[in-house]
DNA sequence: CACCATTAGTTAACGCCGTTAACCGAATTA
DNA sequence: TAATTCGGTTAACGGCGTTAACTAATGGTG
């Protein structure tokens, strides 16, 4: 009669609720305040009527996770406009730093917490690969980019390698960064500066001599 | 009458028996297995107990951070004696990595966890500054060195910004190979490529163009 | 020697946590 | 109307970190 229709869409919404729940809940207090019970409290459910729509707590947060890594990816949409293949790269350098600093809480569920199930399966996902792959493949279309233009050494011919050492070196300055933010008696260097340092160090391990992009900063940063 | 330093000595002893049966259950279980009361059981105490020893976890852990901390520092001993200040660096590197792989729960409590609580204080520790900064004050020392040498690009002068980002770099590539270990969907390149691509980038934005070291890396690696 | 103070360690309990089994009650279907 | 489905609740289990109250052995002191 359709009202079993109207019935999944309130199943859905509460499931939906669920999900905004604990998600305002962790971007808000962190990781560790996001609890079953807590979750429930603000729905104003029975914490075991999560069960109802999730497996367990790690189902929860692994879909909570991918949508995150949607976000992730739609925060690179910008640097697909700049125009010099290195420029974007660096200019997607400063996209993750950025995202990694306002969004600390996602990415430290993304990428510095070490769930104890692999993040194998996040998700099956549209079309091909994982979400997580959605930010990476963008990664891989603009070193690729750099690497077609023909502007790079000639040793730099492994795409994954080149990638794999790109984001490596991005995660080390966001991951660290975060993590010493309270740690007030070391004496840190602002982050930008960390990132305009390691972004100019990738650029001058990838370009040849002599590259136009490395005028713009040779002279004295 | 001497008796009580025995008493003394007789608390020094499950004091520490306490750490070491954290330390082994934190080594060969990673950190989420050490719990207050399998510490306890594994010396045949009660769970309460370690109160009398310790504040609480917290303090456990942050005792158990600094001896690990002493362990890290001592695990570069080596690279001392490498003589070109250059591939010393270098040599810090790769001995920062194998460190992080061969003692990955070692490494992620100290670098990657982050503990509620700022370790701010982790120990008074002897001298000056904290354990901490014994394995970064080398890392100084050796930056300090390449600077001093004056084969480093005229920009480079804030030793300082040049350890951190030098520090960011190596923590990501740790950290990410630590992370991705299990992820086996990913086709991730092997560890020690990533880390000499990272090596190569930061000596190539690290000192003048036509030092020597170069050509060592130079030709086509 | 007798008495008291100290203290390493135990017992019992509290309030959290994730999770499960049994049940309830309203809506759907036959 | 009777049977069935199923979103949600109640009560409970085992485990966690931590605390208060207590025990028992030791040490110093009159």
């Amino acid at each position: 009669m359709g009202s079993n229709e109207r019935r999944e869409r309130a199943k859905e919404e509460t499931r939906r609720r669920i999900l905004d729940a604990a998600r305002e809940l962790f971007a808000s207090e962190g990781a560790e305040a996001v609890t079953m019970r807590r979750i429930a409290e603000r729905i104003e459910y029975t914490p075991t009527a999560i069960y109802v729509h999730f497996k367990d707590k790690l189902a929860l947060l692994r879909e909570l996770m991918t949508s995150d890594l949607q976000m992730f990816a739609a925060h690179f949409a910008s640097v697909a406009a700049v125009e010099d293949p290195i420029e974007r790269l660096c200019s997607m350098g400063h996209a993750y730093i950025d995202f990694a600093l306002t969004h600390s809480n996602h990415y430290r569920l993304l990428f510095i917490t070490t769930l104890p199930i692999p993040k194998n399966e996040l998700t099956p996902a549209a079309g091909r690969g994982s979400p997580e792959e959605d930010a990476y493949a963008m990664l891989e279309l603009v070193v690729g980019a750099a690497l077609a233009s023909g502007r790079l050494r000639p040793e730099h011919t492994d795409l994954p390698l080149l990638c794999q050492t790109v984001w490596s070196c991005m995660h080390g300055v966001a991951s660290l960064a975060i993590s010493m933010r309270c740690h007030s008696e070391f004496e840190w260097r602002p982050v930008t500066d960390i990132t305009a340092m390691t972004l100019r160090w990738m650029v001058r391990g990838l370009v040849r001599d002599g590259d136009p992009y490395l005028s713009n900063l040779g002279a004295h940063p």
